[in-house]
DNA sequence: GAGATATAAGTGATTGATCACTTATATTGC
DNA sequence: GCAATATAAGTGATCAATCACTTATATCTC
């Protein structure tokens, strides 16, 4: 059973109604807020019947919760596979995996980046205590000014990214976040030393 | 009739019905979402009942989108006063108001963070727009780098202010956002002339 | 491998609760 | 005594979730 992150599903094989219905929350929610969105309608733009949404998620919260775990984890497990290089490379792979995962697969990832707030369980291990714990690391080696607090600082640099995704959302006209990766690694660089 | 801006009220007189109202809205929509809170709740959290909500606002929608345009439109004019001087000095003042703004009343200031992408309409002329303005005009000044969109520079320089402020969301350990101004100026500058 | 039995996938009608909003009535300040 | 301000009691619609039931797919027994 093939197990795919992309357009054609989350966490669930390719096709099958459960990734069905969950690519149709997915949608929703970015487009009308997760409590904005009926499970009548999930169940209507998934092709399915509403009973089944309830065979594969025990609640409409759940499947909120399961699709926001999916991409928070993706995110985290994204930002510690580059702690084992210098700084400079670390923040370019990570710099460069985030557009393109925002490119590949935006409704998702403009999940996370709107409605992360709504699980604040899970904020605990995310790619934003990923990011601080890389900051802390090269503070304490030496490579950053060790002044300032390492998940603030990752904020900051973070939000670099972050924020030009927002405005994405908000209809400026950027096509697509790999376009200006160069950009983006050297203003995070130049907030993770400068600020 | 003295108008205010702060905890007790966003655009109405303190202490009437209609302050309470917008500010039980407000507090409301950050904790649980927009769609996700009833008027009822809203009148039961305000003191009032269900239907006096209707004689001051001709709908829920209506509610939500006059907070949202009140703290929309305050933190565009905060940007636009600080056009009319040097690159360094307006940075320093835009922060430092949004800084102020944010401690001052912190649900107003989180309302925007959260649910502006929720009122499109807004986004042509809002503190993003303002932004890119002064970013266009230094950038034609040759004071900044013109080879960046000023829309997108904008959006990554405010964005190191906004996600440290999307930290304090989160939980981070963030008390105000004003005992950080110095370092959130050199990061944005960093951003401005680096990128 | 055929028949029997169990399990998973799927349906759509229905539940009580809650939704945004309205109407009829009361109270207030002048 | 009259507006303006407020209230409580409603309205039909829609909500998340569950229900009894059907169909398809395994798994087991011999």
């Amino acid at each position: 059973m093939e197990m795919v992150s992309d357009e054609r599903g989350v966490t669930a094989a390719a096709g099958t109604a459960k990734a069905r219905i969950e690519r149709a929350a997915l949608t929703l929610f970015v487009e009308r807020s997760i409590e904005g969105v009926s499970t009548k309608s999930i169940a209507a733009q998934a092709g399915v019947s509403e009973g089944l949404l309830y065979r594969h998620f025990k609640s409409k919260s759940d499947l909120s919760r399961t699709l926001m775990k999916a991409i928070h984890d993706q995110l985290t497990i994204l930002v510690r596979a580059h702690s084992g290089q210098s700084l400079e490379a670390a923040v370019a792979d990570i710099v460069r995996d985030y557009a393109a995962l925002a490119d590949n697969d935006w409704p998702l990832f403009a999940y996370h980046l709107l409605y992360m707030h709504r699980f604040p369980n899970l904020a605990s291990d995310g790619p934003l205590r990923a990011a601080a714990e890389l900051v802390a690391f090269n503070q304490s080696a030496g490579r950053l000014p060790a002044a300032v607090a390492p998940d603030l600082l990752a904020s900051m640099a973070l939000g670099v990214v972050l924020q030009a995704a927002h405005g994405k959302l908000l209809g400026a006209n950027i096509e697509a976040l790999s376009d200006h990766i160069d950009m983006f690694e050297r203003a995070v660089m130049a907030v993770l030393e400068d600020a």
